[in-house]
DNA sequence: GACCTGACTCAAC
DNA sequence: AGTTGAGCCAGGT
């Protein structure tokens, strides 16, 4: 039993993403040993508003970018800014910006 | 504690 | 290769 919760953990995970860097929802939660719970993270991500949790580097595994609370449009504008390549399907290459320090 | 929701995922069409 | 539906999980009500 760990002293921190599944969301603390989440955070924790997501402040280490690099920028210039993604990783998924699903990759958290298999990082968390909980291979299913890809849509709890994004619902922990969902009330982030914390600067330092950059939780925009956290994308769907389809390659879209997923959800944001300042809308999708905005999470794709910052990707790019932080130097990932976003088509202009919204398709973002995970063999190329997935950051794999959990593995 | 049952019920609902959602920034998800993946196998199966 | 795009769509669909069922499964799954934490959190809130």
């Amino acid at each position: 039993m760990s002293i921190l919760t599944f969301s603390q953990k989440v955070f924790e995970l997501t402040k280490n993403i690099p920028r210039g860097k993604v990783t998924t929802y699903g990759e958290i939660a298999r990082a968390l040993n909980k291979p299913k719970a890809g849509r709890a993270v994004g619902s922990v991500l969902n009330k982030n508003i914390n600067p330092a949790v950059p939780c925009h580097r956290v994308i769907k595994s389809n390659g879209y970018a997923g959800g944001y609370i300042k809308g999708a449009s905005q999470k794709t504008l910052i990707l790019r800014k932080e130097g990932v390549r976003v088509n202009k399907h919204g398709i973002i290459d995970l063999r190329k910006y997935q950051h794999k320090q959990y593995f």
